[in-house]
DNA sequence: GTACGTCAAGGATAG
DNA sequence: CTATCCTTGACGTAC
């Protein structure tokens, strides 16, 4: 079965999880603490409103706690939100959802410069922290490799050094293939090292494929997952710089993942610039192929539990 | 009330 | 060396 997910924000629905605040103000707990209620707040109601709609999967966007890994933020927040936690954590066990963070591209473990690791070890705990809080089952913290500083190896080797030994990081953690510097290929590597699963972005993987097929790179890729693997999608923007993401995922792009995957389980996120409204678009492709009778058709068992939703 | 300039952070690359 | 791109909305000041 496939199932589909969004990132970070709807935009259905007047609810973000994304308020912030500009650093300037961040020591000011009057201004921070609510802006962090309504955030959760608002992440509860997204959730039901996924679940009303057969959507279990969501990544939640960085600034659910706007800067809670700044040596600046100015409380506890695992402490002081913990009602907040505990609801959610309650409805995502009732809701069987499945939910994941991704850290920008600031968060740079490998850097040869100690602040940046120091700053993203923080960054990386924060998002590890929420998971913990939330008591994600099958959470994914989704991370790329970031810069390659010249030297591949010497690069994956610090990666990997300065990221073993932090437990609560690597129960969630996945790495994931970038569109110009690292393959899944090399993704591999690491991840094998640290013992968590490789996820594949097939819109990276079509800009930096490397030595690999897209068959090939889920062939290296899909074990590594323990339970239901995850998967990225999405398609070029038009008219913009390669990487740029288009506001729907392109038919031609879901063909070949679907392809690939042979009918294997998976969770896709569909990265697209369109969020909940691109993942309908592609649900209803989906099931119009389904009728149709593709040149992929899914199994029978699929087709009688409602395989794709 | 709206418009629009600006915002923590890194790295790669084009110019 | 500098600007720009990834992506990115949302804040907050100026009007």
């Amino acid at each position: 079965m496939i199932r589909l997910g969004y990132p970070c924000q709807n935009l259905v629905i007047p609810a973000s999880t994304s308020h912030t605040l500009r650093l300037a103000g961040v020591s000011d707990k009057a201004r921070v603490y609510p802006i962090v209620e309504k955030n959760l707040a608002n992440l509860e109601t997204i959730l039901r409103w996924n679940a009303q709609r057969g959507i279990e999967v969501f990544r939640i966007g960085s600034s659910l706690v706007p800067f809670a890994s700044h040596p600046l933020f100015p409380y506890d927040w695992a402490v002081e939100h913990a009602p907040r936690f505990q609801r959610l954590q309650a409805l995502i066990r009732d809701l069987g959802h499945r939910l994941s963070m991704h850290p920008g591209q600031y968060v740079n473990p490998a850097s040869p410069n100690p602040q940046v690791v120091e700053a993203s070890l923080a960054e990386l705990r924060y998002s590890a922290r929420v998971l913990s809080l939330l008591d994600a089952k099958e959470g994914v913290l989704i991370l790329h490799l970031g810069g390659a500083y010249g030297h591949k190896d010497a690069t994956v080797r610090r990666f990997v050094e300065v990221l073993r030994g932090e437990q609560e990081i690597l129960r969630f953690l996945a790495l994931e293939n970038d569109e110009r510097t690292w393959t899944v290929e090399e993704v591999v590597v690491p991840a094998g090292a640290l013992g968590v699963p490789v996820l594949v972005d097939a819109f990276h993987h079509r800009l930096n494929p490397g030595r690999l097929t897209l068959p090939a790179a889920l062939a290296l890729a899909l074990p590594t997952w323990s339970g239901r693997p995850k998967i990225h999608i999405s398609s070029q923007a038009a008219a913009k710089s390669a990487g740029a993401h288009a506001d729907y995922i392109a038919p031609e792009d879901w063909r070949t993942l679907a392809e690939a995957l042979n009918g294997r389980d998976a969770d896709v996120m569909v990265e697209a610039k369109e969020k909940d409204r691109a993942l309908f678009g592609l649900r209803r492709l989906i099931r119009h192929e389904e009728a149709q009778g593709s040149n992929c058709p899914p199994r029978a068992s699929e087709l009688s539990s409602g395989a794709f939703r």
